[in-house]
DNA sequence: GACTATGTTCGACAGTGATCGAACATCCCA
DNA sequence: TGGGATGTTCGATCACTGTCGAACATAGTC
């Protein structure tokens, strides 16, 4: 690995989950996907204001913030939180998001 | 007082405080405000890249983040970390911002 | 094989916000 | 009282990004 996880997170780390984080459609998918059991949620069934290729646009977001992780079962992509990975490299900042 | 911090803060509040603390330069002004004792900084003594119409925006977008306090001394504009009340609000989300 | 469902890619567009410089206001000091 | 220092306000600009629709790709189904 490139990076050590117990090292504070460089600065471009944080800006990009600060970025991710900071959209209110993305901080929606994280509370869905927390509700859930892990790869139980294709990107669709989500329930969001806006439309196919703005959700791709921020599921790409996610996934390059190290939030979520995708994986291909068949027709669907399904999601999983990230959240024990993401609370290692910065502490606290998806329960603030995750509690309202 | 119209907030209570020991309920979950609203998005809204929140959507506030991560913009606040998404931009490079507000981090910079955070981080050498932590470094130094309270009101012992004035607007115009920061090392920053940014012009002073610049700086008085970032200073703006701070202050109503609760993330920082200020008090005019004649001609200067000191600056307070206001780094417990914040916090209280937003746990763990200064830490973040200040172990780089 | 045709049709449907699920996602991605691409180009265009609009709103937001970071930035600057010029002008202005205030305060301090000589 | 005049000059210098410190900040703010205002208007303009520019880049970024969230948004959309259309076209495309792929997988499942009848």
């Amino acid at each position: 690995m490139s990076t050590d996880s117990r090292r504070p997170a460089a600065d471009s780390e944080l800006q990009r989950a600060l970025d991710a984080v900071g959209d209110p459609v993305r901080r929606s998918i994280l509370r869905q996907l927390a509700a859930a059991d892990p790869w139980t949620i294709a990107c669709g069934q989500f329930d969001l204001p806006v439309g196919k290729s703005t959700l791709t646009h921020h599921f790409r977001s996610l996934v390059e913030a190290g939030l979520l992780e995708q994986r291909d079962e068949g027709n669907r992509r399904m999601n999983r939180l990230m959240r024990d990975e993401f609370d290692r490299r910065f502490p606290g900042l998806l329960d603030l998001v995750l509690d309202q």
